[in-house]
DNA sequence: GTGCTGACACAGG
DNA sequence: ACCTGTGCCAGCA
């Protein structure tokens, strides 16, 4: 539940918990689905309040992690069989990155409301 | 008002 | 794969 929060953050974080498990949307698509505001300002409002919903679901165009949450990411990644683009390769020390070819979601026929 | 900053995106090198 | 610069839109000093 969402209340006391400026209108367009409401539409952002609603829209993020309507992505489903296993998928991701990017920070751009999620502002061109809301048809308001841009990737910075979705980002803007994933810094305040991401903690309240499915943040790992919103990712970077280019797959890679929010620094200092990737172990946290990947875990939940794992969980919901998202995509990775090195998912077979043990661990080599660099993080593997998101397969967004695969992982991301087309939000076609659903709207944010 | 002016300028810097940021959980971004894209083109170059 | 990595780094840099530019465009972008709000928020804040």
């Amino acid at each position: 539940m969402i209340d006391e929060l400026p209108e367009y953050a409401e539409r952002v974080l609603a829209a993020a918990e309507l992505i489903p498990p296993g998928k991701v949307m990017t920070y751009g698509d999620l502002a061109e689905w809301l048809e308001e505001g841009g990737p910075r300002q979705v980002g803007r409002v994933m810094t305040l309040y991401g903690s309240a919903v499915a943040w790992w679901r919103v990712v970077r165009a280019d797959g890679k992690f929010l620094p200092g949450h990737e172990q946290r990411a990947l875990a939940h990644y794992r969980e919901e069989g998202t995509p990775l683009k090195d998912a077979g390769r043990a661990a080599t020390g660099h993080m593997p990155r998101l397969d967004l070819r695969k992982a991301r979601w087309h939000t076609e026929d659903v709207s944010p409301e």
